[in-house]
RNA sequence: GGCCUUAUCGUCUAACGGUUAGGACGAAGCCUUCUCAAGGCUUAAAUCGGAGUUCGAUUCUCCGUGAGGUCACCA
């Protein structure tokens, strides 16, 4: 809804540090993002480590890398404490044991009196007879003491069906199966997911609650624990999820799903990328493809989020960046091609490459051909590029025009293209059109390709090239005319 | 299996119950061209199935079917 909140809006992205982020997660973190800024309220960045079995070894910043880069910026976050403390889930322990407490002095929450073998037991036994594992129906009569070491259960107050309403979804329910006695604090100490976010989402005051669509099914559990903590239930909001391209499976890490810090390796645009995930999962409702972070600050509405998965596609996501990339000035355009080309081998000790005049010749025949900065790599590969800088090598036979045309009359109409140019005034060099004219008279006459073929394959040496006018331009007339002289010699 | 969610071109999606079902990516074709690239134009391509409500369903209801999620001392 797009009505005007009556309290300032809060949202937070919750990650846990498992590893680093991909397209689903940095999904939620924007929709979390853009809705906190639209409404000029806050954004927060928790960390959810309360698995140290699962956890990764510098994820965190690796988190942040990720939102960084996006501009992503939170309010509170790891570094930078809120009114209501630590932004990391470990530092907030006391915070946790503090509301167990509370929940054991209500009688909503107990000590575990089984092993983990006994629980297993009771699961594997309902499996057999094929009814729903439900730990309630082990409850205990009488509740133990809770001394710390067994995991503390909570006992949920009223076993009935919760309906709740969703911002994506509209309303929803769920029958009393999806109400259970879930574990709030593990035999190590650390609260769960399931405890710890509810206890910080109230405690951070965050009024929407925006995440993955998977959680759907265990809200009835948050909303029971919500009720006997007597806290009021924020607004939910079920993004849809990224799906495999073969649709068959949400994005995960372990399908291949990319760290979003791949892609900026790859030369897509932080905002490609912020453009695209807002476009997966949601639509403004006008045919507008393009955006800038501000307009989707601006247009961003929970009610025009999609319900349906969506599969990312990453042919469309080349488009939208070749799309961003038209946006930058020329200059920081050109800054970033040329740093890109001086990564390549081969190329980075040319000396043409401190050449602006000659460089600023290329930069807009590469970029016409890349639709992300790692393209230049391919082109590179291909051997698209080095014939900009090196005298190129082929064999005489690629300088026949459909292979065909005999070597002494394709050195006649190179000698006589020599002839030409060498009349040619240096002004003349410098203007991709008067080269043209230069030539083309000529080569209409005898016939383009018989012409223009064996001239562009003997300043490239390449079957695919940008037309002999323009490598004449780029080259000059001394090397250009080196270039035709050589192939001359070739076609003996 | 229980519970829950979801369904428009290959993909992302638009359409107060009334449109020739629109746009974008991709594809194909044409133009421009010696070859690429870029650009311009054009075409093909969808409402999962069945009932019902209605003068009229992509849209509302129900039943199927497909797909996904979830049932942890993971988040």
């Amino acid at each position: 809804m797009d009505n005007i909140p009556s309290q300032k809006v809060v949202t937070r992205f919750a990650p846990s540090p498992t590893g680093f982020m991909h397209i689903g997660g940095v999904r939620t973190a924007l929709f979390a993002y853009l809705w906190a800024r639209k409404n000029n309220g806050t954004f927060i960045l928790r960390i959810e480590d309360t698995d140290k079995e699962r956890e990764v070894e510098g994820s965190i910043t690796h988190i942040q890398n990720s939102l960084k880069w996006l501009g992503l910026n939170w309010d509170y976050g790891p570094e930078k404490p809120g009114p209501f403390g630590s932004c990391i889930q470990s530092e907030r322990l006391s915070t946790y044991l503090e509301y167990a407490h509370i929940l054991i002095k209500k009688g909503y929450a107990y000590p575990d009196p089984y092993t983990q073998e006994e629980v297993e037991g009771f699961r594997k036994k309902a499996e057999e007879e094929k009814r729903a594992f439900l730990f309630r129906d082990h409850r205990p009569k009488e509740f133990g003491v809770w001394d710390g070491t067994q995991p503390l259960r909570f006992r949920v107050p009223e076993i009935k069906r919760y309906a709740w309403h969703d911002e994506v979804r509209g309303d929803l329910e769920a029958g009393q199966e999806a109400l259970d006695d879930f574990i709030l604090i593990k035999s190590d100490g650390y609260p769960t997911y399931n405890f710890a976010h509810i206890i910080d989402d109230h405690n951070m005051h965050v009024t929407c609650v925006i995440r993955g669509e998977e959680f759907i099914s265990s809200t009835p559990r948050f909303l029971s624990l919500y009720d006997a903590l007597g806290f009021p239930y924020p607004q939910f909001v079920s993004a849809p999820q990224i799906l495999r391209d073969d649709r068959t499976k949400k994005l995960g890490k372990r399908d291949g799903a990319k760290d979003i810090l791949e892609y900026k390796d790859e030369g897509y645009l932080p905002e490609t990328m912020i453009n695209f995930l807002a476009l997966i999962g949601w639509n403004p409702g006008t045919e507008q493809e393009l955006f800038s972070k501000q307009e989707l600050i601006e247009k961003f509405s929970l009610d025009r989020i999609q319900k349906a998965g969506a599969v990312f596609n990453e042919q469309k996501l080349d488009w939208m960046n070749k799309e961003h990339m038209k946006l930058m000035p020329e200059k920081t355009r050109n800054t970033e091609i040329l740093t890109w080309l001086s990564k390549n081998n081969q190329i980075s000790t040319s000396p043409k490459l401190q050449n602006v005049n000659f460089m600023s010749k290329i930069f807009p025949i590469i970029f016409d051909r890349i639709s992300k900065w790692s393209d230049i790599n391919t082109l590179n590969e291909t051997g698209e590029l080095a014939y900009f800088f090196n005298t190129p090598l082929y064999k005489k036979e690629q300088l026949s025009w459909k292979g065909e045309s005999p070597a002494e009359v394709t050195k006649k109409y190179l000698a006589r293209i020599i002839e030409i140019l060498e009349l040619a005034s240096l002004e003349e060099f410098d203007n991709v059109e008067k080269i043209k004219s230069l030539i083309f008279d000529y080569a209409t006459e005898t016939g383009r390709g018989q012409v223009l073929w064996p001239l562009r394959v003997a300043l490239s040496g390449l079957e695919k090239s940008p037309d002999p006018f323009t490598l004449i331009y780029i080259l000059g007339k001394e090397e250009s005319l080196d270039r035709i002289h050589y192939a001359c010699t070739l076609l003996i």
